[in-house]
DNA sequence: CATACATTTGACCAGTTGGTTAAACCAAAT
DNA sequence: ATTTGGTTTAACCAACTGGTCAAATGTATG
C-alpha cells in the first residue's frame, strides 16, 4: 500500500504537477488541453480529474507555485549582506538572473495570467502573504542615511525587478531583433548581471565607484 | 452602392475590427471567441467570415497593426532634437508613456503573443519593416563623443524599452501590491514620465546636472 | 419593375474540449 | 482464495468553437 507508492514507481501526483508545469508555463491556462497534460505524464486523461478534479483547480495549484518561485529569496541574500542598499541591488539583480536562467518561461506566464484575470491578484497575494515592505525599509533607511539619493522606494524597487525581468519576457523579440542566435542573447544575459548591477548603481547611489 | 457605407451607417469592417481590438487585446488569440466579438461589433457571427476569411486572418490584422503601434513613433521626435543620446532618452521615455498611457494593454498583448508563438517573429519583423539601427547608432555615436560612459548600446535600449513598459505589463500586480488604488498608480505612471528619464540618464550620461 | 450584386442572417455541421462513469486492475489485509 | 480499497483505463457525453451555406435583405442600375 505505502511501498508501491514510495519504491516501485514515481509518485503520480508528483508526475501529473510535472506535467502539468510544463504545459501550463509554456502555453497558459487558455492555451493548454488537459488531454496534452495527461499525454506529457503519460497517463490517461481520466487519471487527471481523478487527482485534480477540474482543469481549474489543477492549474490553480500550478500557477500559486510559479507565483511563489517568482519571488525569489532575496531575504537571505539580503541578510547575509551589510543591509545597505548596494548589496540589495547585487541580491536582487543576481538572484532573478539566476532563477530565470533555470525558468526562463515563468515571468511570460505569470505576467499573461495576472492581465488575463486581474481578480484572482487580491486572493493570489494574501494566500502567498508576500509583501515587500521589508525591502521597501531597506531602501527608505538607505535614503535616510544618504547611501541613496532620494526618491521614491517603489520606483526604485519597480525598476530594478523591471529591468531584471523585461530581458526574459521579450526574448523572443529582443533575441530575433538584436542578435545574431538565441545563443548569443544567452552571453548577453549573462554578461548583464553585472552590467546591470553598474547600471542600477550609477544611478541611485550617492557614491559609486566600481 | 456608396453613400451607404459612407453615410448611412458606419463602415461594417472597421467595427468588426474595432472589436476585435478589444476582445483580443484583452483576452489574447486562445481566450478570444468569435461569438464574443461578433457580439461586441453587434453583427452576426457569420458576417465575421465573410469579411474575414479565419479567427487567424483577422487576428493577424489586430496583431500586425498592435505590433506596428508598439514601436512607437520615436523617429520623428529625434529628429527635431539634435541627435543626442540625452534627447533620445527623453523622446523615448516620453512616447512609450503617452503611447501606454492611451493603450494599457498594448505591451501584455504583444508580449503574451510573441510568447505563445515565437515562430511568427521572423515574418513579423520583415513585414513590419521595423529596423531600431539608427537607434543604435545615435548611442553608439554618443559613445564616441564622449556624451555616454562605455557600454553594450543594446543593453542601453532594452534598458529604456524595458523600464519604459514594465510598469504597464505588470500594472495588475504592481497596483494591488504597492498602491492604495489603481487611480494612485496612474498618478505614480505620470510622475514616472520624468522620474525615469531621469533615472536613466544619471546612469548613462558623462555629465548630467539635472 | 426587374435584374444583378453585395451584404446580412439563422440554422447547421464537424471537430474539439473538459468532464463523467462503469468496469478493470492491483496490492495488501482477512 | 476472497475481500477490500485505492488506482487506472476505455468509452462516452454535453457543451462549445470555428466555420459553412442557402436563403433573405437591401441597394444601385437598366
Amino acid at each position: 500500500m505505502i511501498s508501491k507508492k514510495n519504491c516501485e514507481k514515481e509518485d503520480t501526483e508528483e508526475l501529473i504537477l510535472k506535467a502539468a508545469r510544463q504545459v501550463f508555463v509554456r502555453k497558459g491556462y487558455e492555451g493548454a488541453r488537459m488531454q496534452e497534460i495527461a499525454d506529457e505524464a503519460g497517463i490517461n486523461k481520466a487519471l487527471l480529474h481523478y487527482y485534480f478534479r477540474s482543469k481549474e483547480k489543477l492549474f490553480d495549484k500550478i500557477f500559486l507555485e510559479a507565483f511563489r518561485n517568482f519571488w525569489p529569496s532575496v531575504k537571505e541574500e539580503l541578510d547575509r549582506g551589510k543591509g545597505t542598499v548596494k548589496s540589495l541591488i547585487k541580491a536582487a539583480v543576481i538572484s532573478y538572473t539566476d532563477l530565470l536562467m533555470k525558468m526562463p518561461f515563468l515571468p511570460a506566464f505569470v505576467i499573461g495570467e495576472i492581465n488575463r484575470s486581474p481578480e484572482r491578484m487580491e486572493d493570489l497575494l494574501l494566500a502567498t502573504g508576500i509583501n515587500p515592505r521589508f525591502v521597501l525599509d531597506v531602501i527608505q533607511k538607505g535614503i535616510e542615511r544618504g547611501e541613496v539619493i532620494p526618491l521614491e522606494p517603489r520606483s526604485l524597487l519597480i525598476n530594478i525587478v523591471g529591468l531584471s525581468l523585461f530581458p526574459f519576457i521579450s526574448r523572443p523579440l529582443l533575441s530575433r531583433m538584436f542578435f545574431e542566435s538565441d545563443e548569443e542573447y544567452l552571453k548577453f544575459l549573462e554578461n548583464r548581471r553585472t552590467d546591470l548591477y553598474e547600471f542600477i548603481c550609477r544611478s541611485v547611489l550617492t557614491e559609486y565607484q566600481p
